[in-house]
DNA sequence: CGATCCCGCCACATT
DNA sequence: AATGTGGCGGGATCG
């Protein structure tokens, strides 16, 4: 366009510019010459020239953008002209005076031509890509801005993150020092490193806990810990070593984003990120309360990263298509594999400079750190822990303690989980429409749904408790190392993945989601406050959670046995009951609207953080037709597919069928539930933990009925695994069931398309098996109604390995699905329950509570034991 | 109308 | 206090 516009305008612009060269030629030319630009000076302009000029003079004097913009536009020129088209300012002298008005008008083209991309190009021309180490090239940001024609606040963008790319790095006030590619690499495997370490610690760290807990906490944690001891280094360490200063500014916020928004790349499979996922994921570390207005600015944040990255040549724009709808998301083309440099961090030559060398390779990347105040020395923290940005205007952020930290960190990442899944989901759920009902949320549109993690449930329970925790090395280490997340591969992870993972089952319609794993502890505490949101919801609803509770009949499907619901220990399933919503919830969209607040600190928080967790929204629209086809109905194969159908008119119902099929098939289930979203939630659905003993996991379930999503189930482990997942949806029709490919770790990336809409999928965190047949219908035959499988952990375990062979199907597997009934009277729910979840919805787990409460959660380290402990009694206990 | 993202206010940091 | 930095988000522009 720019070109056209010159093309068009040149005629004009050149003219008046060129005119005004004349005129002002001074000025003009020396700006382009040299770099300083005087404005000032420029501007002064003081004779009154042509005819023209006068005009000028009284435009600008009217607005002095209009002068700015054109000296930009000069000063751009030159610019552009090199890279595209030139020729246009030949053509030019058509009409001086016209221009002038032209000029005026002209002057907006630029939008683009002012771009920060654009602007980074060029930024980015001037200096070599691969200086020599010899020679160091300084960058005055004045300078350049003048040079530019910019205002230096965007050179900061910019150079913000080269610098998080290490290709300069700040040397003094105003002054950068240019360094090049060489490191490029170095720093992107570093990253990358990074990358796996946080957010595949995050898979592996769920994996972990639960595992360890599973395992006992104790031992693993020990190892654990320290490796989380070293990740710190990772995450800021360096900072010190290159530059103190650099860090003890202030956040920096964009060049930490800048560095997390690679890793994604770096880490992802496809290396497709979408914003909004990268957005969720980014905030949640970020912090707290996360509110839509929050998510919008990270977004922008993130294009002004992407527009740079974009002019590196190291991502390109795309869009991803998903059943929801397309997202704009950005594709990673730079390099992939970094070779052996990995190493060294030695090397870095060019520069002097202070690039960190990491430790770990990891660390590096991170250099600032903290927030201003502290730092954390981020011992612990996976993360980095991004310092809270808010830090400035929130401020009274406190300098957290370390566990804070850690806590933080781990809820950031179970958010990032959540988010990932959250935009599984969105994705398939895409419709929005529905769910809304009754929210009030606004409506976020699609994608809003964001499911939470509980993370401060679980984590901060972890690892406060656990400091010593922390993920046992060994199994650690597997996971981690494996850094993808974990869940892809069953072997590895298997032992310790396996034994809970939680599967899930997609249909293909919708939904779903979730997981937590209650903790016992913690359970009785979010239960508590779980049962409170119940209430509310019920309350405002009055339907939904009972129903819920209902809903949720888990038994063992293959297993003859199965525990029914009445096998649950009717303690817990009250108290499920009451606290389902904590499992699932599904939020409306647009939660963001609602104020974030309900936190209440303390228990709320708690609960809400368990809310959040689960949130899933769905909101599709198409979700709620389902439901209220279904809400009664159990589920049937058939009934799915209509689901589909309505969903995906297209292609659902096919795999519906199949699934339903497969259900009968499957021998048994494992532990997970599944729900089926029958009524009328929108949609979707959700899961619960199976950690809890059968019994207790299917209560949840049920109580989750009020989510019409076809089903889902996950067990506790699942949240480990939290991969997400995706629900093949609708939309797309495409792929068929893919081999169980994709991995749940990935799960941020983990696109859809492998899951075949209508297959359902199960996912267990290390594999992710589709099952071909649907299990949903059929399901238990004992219980239509409900039907609820379990699978005794072991079982599931078992499984868990089984399938990651064959991931393809679950068949073998017994999965069962519930068929949740729903009332159909009383939508569930969702509605009713939003409130609370609105709330919780993107509140980040400080957010949420008053970390006081976390830590105090933490301190009941027993929660996570017992989460632990839990998962493991379960599975010791299932009834096989 | 949603996706992009320019622009620059203004807070905080540094000098 | 002046100046450097950079978060942030309003609202314009693009597609």
């Amino acid at each position: 366009e720019n070109i056209f516009d010159r093309s068009r305008m040149a005629p004009k612009t050149p003219i008046k510019n060129e005119p005004v060269d004349l005129s002002k030629q001074k000025g003009c030319t020396p700006e382009r010459n040299p770099i300083t630009p005087v404005k000032l000076v420029d501007r002064p302009q003081p004779d009154p020239w042509t005819p023209t000029a006068n005009l000028k003079m009284l435009v600008s004097a009217a607005s002095p953008d209009m002068r700015d913009r054109e000296k930009k536009k000069e000063l751009f020129r030159p610019i552009e002209n090199s890279e595209q088209s030139d020729t246009p300012d030949s053509l030019q002298y058509d009409m001086v005076d016209d221009s002038t008005v032209d000029e005026f008008e002209k002057q907006r083209p630029s939008r683009k031509q002012k771009s920060l991309g654009l602007l980074c190009q060029k930024f980015l021309a001037r200096y070599p890509s691969y200086p020599l180490s010899t020679e160091k090239t300084t960058i005055s940001l004045d300078e350049v801005a003048s040079i530019l024609g910019v205002e230096r606040r965007r050179i900061y963008d910019i150079v913000n993150v080269l610098e998080s790319l290490h290709l300069v790095s700040r040397v003094a006030k105003n002054q950068y020092c240019w360094h090049g590619r060489h490191n490029l690499s170095q720093t992107l495997k570093m990253l990358q490193e990074a990358g796996e370490l946080q957010y595949g610690e995050l898979m592996t760290f769920f994996q972990h806990k639960e595992q360890d807990l599973e395992y006992k906490f104790g031992e693993r944690r020990k190892e654990t810990i320290p490796d989380s001891q070293n990740r710190p280094l990772l995450d800021f360490s360096e900072p010190d070593c290159t530059s103190a200063s650099a860090n003890s500014r202030k956040d920096k916020s964009l060049r930490i984003m800048s560095q997390k928004f690679v890793m994604l790349f770096l880490v992802s499979k496809t290396k497709i990120v979408t914003l909004d996922v990268a957005a969720k994921i980014l905030i949640e570390e970020t912090q707290d309360t996360v509110d839509y207005s929050k998510f919008k600015t990270k977004v922008r944040r993130l294009y002004d990263i992407a527009n740079v990255l974009t002019s590196l040549g190291l991502i390109k724009k795309v869009h991803v298509t998903e059943e929801r709808g397309r997202k704009p998301a950005f594709k990673w083309i730079g390099p992939v594999e970094f070779p052996g440099k990995t190493d060294n961090p030695t090397g870095h030559s060019p520069t002097s400079n202070p690039l960190p060398r990491m430790q770990r390779g990891a660390c590096a990347p991170y250099q600032i750190c903290a927030t201003g105040k502290q730092r954390f020395t981020r011992h612990a923290s996976f993360n980095n822990a991004q310092p809270c940005e808010g830090t400035k205007r929130k401020v009274s952020s406190e300098p957290n303690s370390p566990r804070q930290e850690r806590q933080d960190e781990y809820c950031s990442k179970m958010i990032s989980l959540a988010a990932v899944c959250r935009q599984k989901i969105e994705e398939d759920t895409s419709n929005p429409s529905i769910a809304s009902p009754l929210s009030c949320l606004p409506v976020l549109g699609d994608s809003d749904f964001c499911v939470n993690p509980l993370p401060q449930a679980v984590f901060p329970v972890v690892q406060a408790d656990v400091p010593s925790l922390s993920l046992p090395n060994g199994i650690s280490s597997h996971a981690l190392h494996p850094s993808t997340p974990a869940a892809s591969k069953t072997e590895n992870g298997k032992p310790t993945l396996l034994p809970n993972q939680p599967f899930l089952c997609f249909p293909s319609s919708s939904l779903f989601m979730l997981c937590s794993s209650l903790q016992e502890n913690n359970l009785r505490e979010t239960l508590s406050t779980t049962a409170d949101v119940g209430n509310r919801s019920a309350e405002a609803q009055a339907a939904v959670p009972p129903a819920a509770c209902q809903k949720r009949s888990s038994h063992k499907c293959a297993s003859p046995s199965a525990p029914v619901d009445g096998e649950e220990p009717a303690a817990k399933k009250q108290t499920m009951e009451q606290s389902d919503v904590p499992l699932s919830l599904v939020v409306p969209k647009k939660p963001f609207e609602s104020p974030k607040a309900e936190s209440t600190p303390g228990s709320g928080c708690t609960s809400a953080a368990h809310l959040e967790a689960f949130h899933l929204d769905l909101s599709s629209p198409a979700a709620p037709q389902a439901a209220d086809k279904e809400s009664t109905k159990p589920l049937n194969s058939q009934e799915q597919e209509k689901w589909s159908q309505n969903k995906d008119p297209d292609e659902a119902s096919s795999g519906k069928e199949h699934i339903s099929k497969e259900n009968t098939n499957r021998p048994f289930l494992p532990q997970y539930l599944c729900v089926q979203p029958t009524a009328g939630l929108s949609g979707f659905n959700f899961l619960l933990s199976a950690n809890q003993a059968p019994g207790a996991v299917n209560l949840a379930a049920s109580q989750l009925p009020s989510l019409s999503i076809p089903c889902v189930v996950v067990p506790s482990a699942a949240l480990a695994s939290f991969p997400v997942v995706c629900s093949p949806t609708i939309t797309n029709p495409l792929s068929p069931v893919p081999d169980g490919s994709f991995s749940a770790a990935t799960s941020m990336n983990f696109s859809m398309s492998g899951l075949a809409s209508t297959t359902p999928v199960f996912i267990g965190t290390t594999a992710v098996v589709t099952p071909k047949v649907s299990p949903v219908p059929s399901v238990d035959p004992q219980q239509p109604a409900h039907p609820t499988l379990h699978l005794s952990p072991v079982l599931a375990r078992s499984y868990g390995a089984v399938k990651l062979d064959s991931p393809v199907q679950c068949m073998g597997h017994p999965v069962t699905l519930l068929k949740l009934q729903q009332p159909s009277s009383a939508p569930l729910t969702p509605k009713s329950i939003r409130p609370a979840r609105q709330e919780a919805f993107f509140k980040t787990p400080g957010s949420l509570g008053d970390p006081v409460a976390w830590k105090k959660n933490e301190g009941n380290q027993t929660r996570n034991a017992s989460s632990v402990q839990r998962r493991l009694e379960i599975s010791s206990t299932s009834p096989d």
